[in-house]
DNA sequence: AATGAATGAGTCTTCATTCAT
DNA sequence: CATGAATGAAGACTCATTCAT
């Protein structure tokens, strides 16, 4: 009984099993078997929907890119304003959205990067995000700081949301969305002009001698 | 021919021969074949010393952890003084020293970071790892700041270290350890009380309006 | 070729199988590869059917098992009547029936005893299926003698029953059938009431003096 | 500091380590290493000694066999008289003895009637030492009993002894001798004229009707 | 005499992939 | 369209054996 237009619910739902296969065990126990199992379907089907295992991993890691992509958006489209403090804000809630801060998102990006140092295609993806993060944040520091600055400020940044990202990550607990939020407002708040720095409530205090 | 005494040469020499198959061709090649090979001895000699594949990639990450260790240790030690500020500027140079950012090192961290996500022995070291940095940091910025101020000073430095890190070994090209160590000096000097911070030349500047 | 309900058909094949290389060179040369080589299938094949070597062996003594039960049933089923002494012939007749006491059967049997010793599971098969002939005999006996005498007397069969067919299996020679059951029907009769045994042909002369 | 006349020391201490691992763990798991190490030297020492593997395990299954000789002899020797009746008790008392009834004396004739099936030296050893207990008791039958009586009662006389024995070893709990010697001795009483039966304790009791 | 370092062949097991149905 | 049987290559691990010291 061949159904027609299975195959965009078949994609997404061996996606899915990759995920879950993912978050469950690692990507090392990533097998054929192992995915079309928790997908509930039959050894066979992904060569016949991905030609290969790299190909579903590729489908995969553009998902998540994806996700990411449409996370830092939503975040962005409807911020208060359009002043660079608050999209910078937007741009780094999207980062931390709950789909990219998911025990599956979390080691599925790290597998990503892992695999993208030997593997050409997965490289290309990610340096494509990384580039967009990075060019969204210069464009943002840029609208108020000289270009030099803006570019620091927005490799600063980029480190700073990938390191809090990752930290959060490896500890191995709930990742503190509402630190990471934070230690990310401050660093935005110090480096832009200190008119909108005023506004900040968690400026760094001296100790009391 | 067999000598006696050989077994931490043979040790150090397989761990080395084990970096090497990781910088070349990743963790996921990291085959007992590939590493004898690559140490140019027999299949079975990994497991003669080192138990099982386990027991060398164990031994492998350990001896990262033990050069990142000693790298920070020698910046601390020589520092040109013990004010809070050169100490914390120590630990950074010592997480970007050479033996941390070179390609072997930086596919080495990012697979041992992937693999620890499922392999409690991994996910210990690593943790401990995370927590001597962050308690090194907290300790230096608390000499000056208030206790909570301290400990995100801490974290977000740590972040910013670890991000700046993984974006430079996720770049592709080699390591930008100066933009880097400039980056997170700035991060030292904001943190800091403003009477250090004079000392920094790198403030942001407002874009000429 | 894929063709579905292979699988009891592959799951006999390669169970033959593992009796001939049993028979041909040992338990110890059971190799997934030599079975599979025998079958005339690949090496992965054990694997997929039984999951593991294990999985086979065991199976392949329980098919053993099988073969005795039924062999033991047909004998007892097809016997001229119900008598003590009558069962008690079909079942010893049996224990040495063709299929007990093929080359194959007798390696195998042997080979199950000696990896029964260190393998739980195999012990567990191997203990039920003595109990089994000991209960069998203990209850025909148990009709004409008392309970103690019956058990010594199962106790005593069964341990000629096996010793026939141990010291038969080790001669090297093709298994002396008549003889076995010549001596075990002997003491069957020397030990059911006199009025049975006087049928016996085969009784002890004393030497002429 | 090479000792004189180490060598039947050195022997017979690995043949005693292989043992232990065979009670331990099964032939299956004696290797080299193992008996080396049960016996608190070096991994070439057997090669040394013995050859190879073969070497060792022929030279621990003639270990076996002539404890076996020894003690049917001892009791022989030592038996009250010389009466066929009192020898053939001997015989069996030197097979039930507890250097044959020990746990690792019954792993190790068990794994070595296995071997022997594929192993024609260890075959000739076992076939040898069956040739002897067979002709011994048949002697001693043939001194009353005439021949062909004599050959059928060593025969049932033997098979009931290593039937007793197998069965013992199979049970898995410790072999329990006095029940085989009185099965044994049951066995020797009906089959010697009854003048000698008369003494017999346990002869069969017919049920109460 | 004795050690133990080193080798390399052999075995079990896993898996991506193919393909007849 | 979908299944799952079958293959065969590759990897981890074991172990008998050799041999320089």
């Amino acid at each position: 009984m061949p159904k027609v237009g299975m195959q965009p619910v078949r994609h997404q739902q061996l996606i899915d099993a990759t995920f879950r296969v993912i978050e469950d065990s690692g990507l090392s126990d990533v097998t054929l078997s192992s995915v079309a199992t928790e997908a509930g379907m039959s050894a066979g089907i992904v060569s016949h929907y991905f030609g290969n295992k790299d190909g579903l991993l590729e489908a995969a890691m553009r998902q998540i890119l994806r996700d990411l992509r449409e996370a830092v958006l939503f975040h962005c489209i409807h911020a208060r304003d359009q002043s660079p403090r608050t999209q910078l804000r937007a741009i780094v809630h999207g980062n931390f959205a709950p789909s990219q801060t998911s025990p599956a998102a979390m080691r599925s990006w790290l597998a990503f990067w892992s695999a993208s140092l030997n593997n050409p295609q997965f490289k290309r993806l990610q340096r494509a995000n990384d580039r967009r993060l990075h060019s969204n944040l210069a464009y943002q520091f840029g609208r108020e700081l000289e270009r030099k600055n803006a570019l620091d400020a927005a490799t600063g940044l980029a480190a700073l949301i990938d390191g809090l990202w990752l930290r959060g990550t490896l500890a191995g607990e709930a990742f503190d969305s509402e630190q990471a939020l934070r230690l990310s407002f401050d660093f935005i708040d110090q480096h832009l002009p200190s008119s909108n720095r005023a506004l900040s409530a968690s400026s760094t205090k001296r100790k009391k001698s």
